[in-house]
DNA sequence: CTGAAAGCGCTTACAG
DNA sequence: CTGAAAGCGCTTACAG
């Protein structure tokens, strides 16, 4: 690289102190500063093409306009989608970002945090993985401002920002009943985190409060690993024998994305044969010829207020927010009556 | 935040300078350091839990082990499947990377490419949106290294890893007629961005020299704006009259994406009716009720490519590598005959 | 084997 | 209205 130009070039060439410099291209000490003096240094920088040392300033200022991006996958729709979100927000706020991937690894996504505190990021957004308490709590006991999104840990008092996952799954299930479903299957991660238990759960609610006899087989748990062939089998199982299931609920889009695929090489008539539920939406389920009923998670407000709550914790530290967010449920042709 | 522990405070504890703590945690001067010493400053370090601040170290060495990474939207699979890819590639570096979309708009990227230059990325990967020339001629200039990726500008000398989008789209239209269509279509966008152009080329070269009558009303070049609208109005001029195209080929995942959904809406027949390619692949695509032909960047190796030359860039500025790597046209149900 | 010291490019109290 | 100076937390020649 080229030799960048600094406050001291600019101060030599017009022969001032670089603090003069400095306080007029920050505006700072606006009416004390000669007009004279103020409109030379900006000439001068304007024409040096100069460009300020962030690092440098940083380092002085104990700030880095930074903040981190901790997801499970980057190129997972929901994340991508929530990181576009984020990084729209942050700029408002002349904020950058640097993302990470954790796979849902608490290794990695430890490794990760450790790589952006030492680069000082102002502060972080998280979507943890399960078995990350640890992590989480060395965050607490630093100090250092930090947003969970999508999960958190309900043992632990933090900043969360999350959808209701109970109300959205029991909403779901509820609405396979409305149109007259009697044997509701659900297929999700076998997983210690918090949102995927409360999908779970709200299914499971849903089914005992309207009565009806739920079989322990309809609720498929797959390892996260190996997801392909173990959602075709979940399908397998439940679409086999005599009282095959009438209705399916998939708790996250990339399971939906499996599971289509597999309906449709296999010939089973949506909704006919099965209505079917996904979490979150994705231009991919547009494209299955029965268009997904979907529960919908609001992304927007959901990045928007974990900028929010996470620029106001930098400011000063305060009360956890912890955010309950509402999902909707479109409906679509999957669960046409 | 807590009060940070320095390079000072572990030198205070054990007693020694900080030039000596420095060496010690950077596994410098190995054989030059007493073992004792050395392992007390070690120890220290631990019990103090001591983060190196990358600022500091940032300031003094002039690198920060950040890269830039400019696309046109991270939400764009096609976007976040690379920069996933660069991130994994990066993070064996050690490197970290900061995002941020432009969204094809070169003021966008202009300021992206500002922000990241004065937080001092050691380099930049940048998808470059059209009009961008003078943005990259800046970064030429200012001896930043970078790397484009995905498109480039031919008049400029500049590292880039794209694919050969003319020989793909010639191989993908030959496809066509190798299975016995005789009026294909083509919607894409109009814009100058050479990629895109190149894959117009490329169309129209397969056609030429297959001696196919052309007519100027297969080729859609849309507005990049509007998009749904127009790319339905497309379809429908495509399909109209007594002379219907009887395949399609789409520019991009994103007008494959809204097109496909409407060619579900109106009830063509794929591949009867209509033969369909698109570029780029997207989980989105495999539920399309006839998986499609697409033309399959190795984007993979794209991304490595990418970090490789940027890396070897940022060592010492050498000879710009240019890439046009070879896309593959994965055949399935959308072509069949 | 170890330390004193300069310096990276900024900001900011302090003094005048 | 302006400047000299300290300091953010590191690294690294240099000297011993």
């Amino acid at each position: 690289m080229l030799k960048k130009i600094s406050l001291k070039d600019i101060a030599n060439q017009v022969g001032v102190s670089t603090a003069l410099v400095s306080y007029v291209l920050n505006n700072q000490k606006e009416g004390r500063i000669s007009k004279e003096v103020a409109q030379r240094i900006r000439d001068t920088a304007k024409r040096l093409n100069y460009r300020t040392n962030q690092v440098a300033k940083s380092l002085k200022t104990n700030k880095t306009l930074t903040i981190g991006l901790i997801v499970a996958d980057i190129s997972n729709p929901f994340f991508s989608s929530l990181a576009r979100i984020i990084e729209d927000e942050a700029d408002k706020n002349n904020y950058t970002v640097i993302f990470g991937s954790s796979d849902e690894n608490p290794d990695k996504s430890g490794k990760l945090i450790e790589t952006l505190v030492n680069r000082q990021v102002d502060g972080l957004i998280i979507a943890p993985p399960q078995n990350s308490e640890s992590q989480v709590n060395y965050l607490i006991e630093q100090d250092i401002p930090f947003v969970l999104i999508d999960r958190y840990f309900p043992a632990i008092e933090t900043n969360y920002v999350a959808i209701d996952n109970y109300k959205a799954a029991y909403t779901a299930t509820q609405h396979f009943i409305d149109i007259g479903r009697k044997r509701i299957g659900m297929i999700t991660y076998e997983s210690a985190i918090f949102n995927l238990n409360e999908r779970a759960r709200g299914y499971l609610s849903a089914i005992k409060e309207n009565k009806i006899p739920f079989r322990t087989t309809w609720l498929k748990e797959l390892r996260p690993n190996n997801t392909k062939l173990c959602i075709e089998k979940a399908i397998n199982e439940l679409l086999d024998g005599p009282q095959p299931v009438d209705a399916l609920l998939f708790s996250s889009n990339i399971i939906a994305g499996w599971g289509l695929k597999y309906l449709n090489s296999i010939g089973i008539k949506v909704p006919d044969q099965l209505a079917v539920i996904s979490f979150d939406e994705s231009e991919a389920l547009d494209l299955f010829y029965a268009p997904l009923t979907y529960i919908k998670q609001p992304l927007q407000e959901m990045g928007r207020a974990a900028i929010k709550i996470l620029l106001e914790t930098i400011g000063k530290s305060s009360k956890p927010v912890q955010l309950n967010m509402e999902a909707g449920l479109v409906i679509r042709e999957s669960t046409a009556v």
